[in-house]
DNA sequence: TCATTATGTGATTACATACTCACATAATAG
DNA sequence: CTATTATGTGAGTATGTAATCACATAATGA
């Protein structure tokens, strides 16, 4: 069985990977990788409405992806840490290593 | 805006972090780091019921994160490739640079 | 002060998810 | 053949999520 602690981290990261679990949210980060935006510019970007970006953010937030700071009108959105988009590099780098795979099934086939 | 092969790839890269997205699917891909295991021992090592852990199973696999083999009575599960725990390290390592920065605040307060 | 703009939030809808129970299937042992 | 065991799946329930619309709030400039 599974102790407590291993429970406790796996429940964290199933928190993380939930955040970052949905295209606008990942299009949001990948578009901050180039530094802080306004919610307006990212929800043109990513073409969703404001309101729904705005709640995309306030997901990442929570998460503790990103840390935002109020400039005027605006509202400037940047990631908290290098390695949230490293993170997405992770992701596609299983990806490549499936398509690759695939291909190599294709070629025997 | 975003181009039609960034928006295709966010898709793809949402559909893994979703699959990983639950902390009995994260216990799974840990317990399967030392190799395979049947359902019956995956669902008891989780502690979950093995209807239920037979359906984490399913949505991994069609996810594209694990393989199966039929083994007599038995179906054992394993990693399909190794950098799918090493994506697990990754959101580790996340998590402990927002605690680290975390620490950091509180010693300032 | 008044109009404008950016942002966030309540309410609603449609849909997806996790879990449990009961049952079907398939492989094995006696 | 019969009983047993491992696995998977349909049905039902409770809960969570994403999107939209309308509206509230807050900061700015005329």
């Amino acid at each position: 069985m599974i102790d407590e602690k291993s429970l406790f981290l796996f429940a964290k990261q199933a928190e993380i990977a939930k955040a970052v679990a949905q295209p606008y949210r990942i299009a949001i980060i990948d578009f901050l990788k180039d530094g802080e935006q306004c919610v307006c510019d990212i929800a043109e970007h990513i073409g969703a409405e404001r309101s729904n970006a705005s709640r995309h953010l306030s997901v990442l937030v929570s998460a503790g992806l990103l840390n935002y700071r109020k400039d005027g009108l605006n509202v400037m959105y940047s990631l908290r840490a290098p390695c949230i988009a490293g993170f997405l590099d992770c992701i596609k780098t299983c990806l490549i290593e499936r398509a690759k795979e695939n291909d190599k099934l294709l070629n025997v086939l």
